[in-house]
DNA sequence: AGGACCGCTGACAACGGTGTCAGTTTATCC
DNA sequence: GGATAAACTGACACCGTTGTCAGCGGTCCT
């Protein structure tokens, strides 16, 4: 550990006022151009945004919420995910918005479960003025309600219960599963084990329900001991593959409900030293990079993350800013990726 | 798409003034409990403090900032990472600690290279207290300086050049790097490739340094073609596997300056149908969950993330809060973490 | 021509805290 | 016991914006 001595300064920025001067206007006129408001002639207008450059004017963030009683923040709230580059691509693309509107993210990441009075000492403290909630917590009637009874305008991502009373977004889990259920039936297996997600999340039901679907659309009857419960993370999926190896009658292929549940499988069948695919077809969901770093390349089922997070961002900051009075709920549709970690039985 | 429509209310908050009233005391007072001034009798601090839990009184922050020059948030700074459980625990380590003492997270992503004004810009819209800068983005002199420049306190976490201007934390990663070739070595191996990180990243180098120092200390010439450049993320390493074993004398080990480049080589191997870790062995560092969804799971070096990233969020809180008035470099210990992808050779 | 109305603008009072400084107690010391 | 210092406490200006409302000049009716 070595030390030094530091240097200070801080120069001062210019105000709302400096600008009405330079401008030769008052900072009203300034207040109402930086906030886009009507009734400002456009000649006065051009004149206000002159001064502004030249000053580089920033309107101070704080002044601006005590006055208006916003803070042109929004609050991430996420549980610490298995899948983390899913939580990064649901993070990059509400930032995005956040940054095209001139908000601020701010975090609050959460461990399991986290209490109602955290979240809502998060509100109090930050005063967001809006919350974008992922999955499983936006599920929590607790966290809705405490929500709703402070005013706060939140969006859902992946809810599992589609609450009219919400405004939500997600992807079509249910026909994404079952196109992938339907791919390997397509593929001539028959016995197809399916690893469910985490019962928390309303995406683990739709994708089961999906794969149900799939098998009983072609008059196939399900087999329950081929059903088997998985969290999403890797360990479980590894677990629950080691568990349906060991039936008198192997499936020839396994679909867990993600990705990494499916890189555990893989790496279970490894252990077990099962040939992929030629013994054991895998298919995962989420097409998340881990499908390209396992051997063999994962099939699996895309679902647009980012763009859902931009959509829930979007339809916040309508909220938000009160563009929007009605709520809404916004599928978007996943496609089928097939690589090589499915083929024909013993192909 | 589905439609419904909403309600609305906002009760209304205890301001400082209520909580004044309440306890018998003026504002200031108030505000000097809940800021732990000095100068408040012990059974002044209690009424007050009873008057603020009575009424669930929370400082506005807005007001606070707006006053008091300061926004009691902190930003944190990041590129798009490829090993996205790193960013992961960087976030937790940093919003433990501004959790603990009542600040806000700030995200602010960037694509690869950000431009300095962009950061500038997100400096004087947020108007952040401090900042966080991960690598390779803090090793920006223009970056530095411009929040020198502008007074904002930050620290660096895992920077390449130690510069005794500025605060930083990050592990020893010559000395963990050493460890790991030194293990290889023990095992009998004598030629080893070397993938090189993204040479943006201080630790790229510094871990090759240690990979080299290792070889030396033990009297053998490098072999320059078993050097070969990587860029931290799996593609890079998968190629440079193969780049690898195109060699007329195969190496018979090979460390990846990161564990997603690892699982690159353990790919590659598969693809190329060598045996692990009989035919080769492999390595890589940071131990992140990656490590542990190959197969055969990787050795390789440990470094304490989240460890350092509190560490480095106590130290800029110090600095924020004026309780600290010299820079410090601190580093912390890595651990080798032996498992199954390295053996001795022909094992 | 006179009045009503509209588009545009500015004066001024909030918003809810902190900083300054002066005033009032309380403790300490001869 | 009185002087002096130290520990408390409060009045009030101010931070930089937005909201409210009144005022001004010009158009459009009648």
């Amino acid at each position: 550990m070595q030390e030094t001595t530091p240097s200070g300064r801080t120069p001062a920025r210019a105000t709302i006022r400096d600008v009405a001067r330079r401008a030769g206007v008052s900072i009203k006129t300034v207040s109402r151009v930086i906030n886009h408001e009507a009734n400002v002639r456009p000649a006065t207008r051009e004149r206000v945004m002159e001064a502004v450059r030249e000053l580089q004017y920033e309107p101070n963030p704080a002044a601006r919420g005590l006055a208006g009683r916003r803070t042109f923040s929004i609050g991430l709230l996420y549980e610490n995910p298995h899948e983390f580059s899913y939580i990064q691509q649901i993070l990059d693309g509400v930032f995005d918005v956040c940054q095209a509107h001139g908000y601020a993210l701010l975090l609050r990441p959460s461990s399991e479960n986290p209490a109602t009075e955290d979240i809502v000492r998060f509100l109090t403290q930050t005063r967001v003025d809006g919350m974008v909630l992922t999955a499983p917590i936006g599920d929590r009637p607790d966290i809705t309600d405490a929500l709703t009874e402070r005013g706060v305008p939140f969006v859902q991502i992946s809810p599992g219960i589609t609450d009219t009373r919400w405004t939500s977004v997600g992807p079509d889990d249910f026909a994404g599963s079952r196109t992938l259920t339907e791919h390997l039936l397509d593929l001539g297996h028959t016995r197809i084990g399916f690893i469910q997600g985490d019962p928390r999340h309303g995406a683990a039901s739709a994708r089961l329900d999906g794969h149900l679907r799939a098998l009983r659309d072609r008059g196939m009857t399900v087999d329950e001991s081929l059903i088997v419960p998985g969290l999403f993370d890797f360990e479980s999926g590894k677990a629950a593959a080691h568990g349906l190896f060991g039936l008198a009658d192997r499936p020839t292929a396994i679909v867990a409900s993600n990705d990494d549940m499916a890189a555990g499988v893989i790496v279970a069948a490894q252990e077990a030293g099962i040939a992929l695919p030629a013994e054991l077809s895998v298919a995962g969901f989420d097409d998340s990079p881990t499908a390209l770093h396992t051997w063999p390349p994962l099939t699996t089922v895309r679902q647009p993350i980012v763009e859902i997070a931009s959509q829930a961002a979007e339809l916040l900051l309508e909220w938000v800013r009160g563009e929007r009075d009605v709520h809404v709920r916004k599928t978007f549709d996943c496609r089928l990726v097939v690589r090589r970690s499915t083929s024909a039985p013993g192909e």
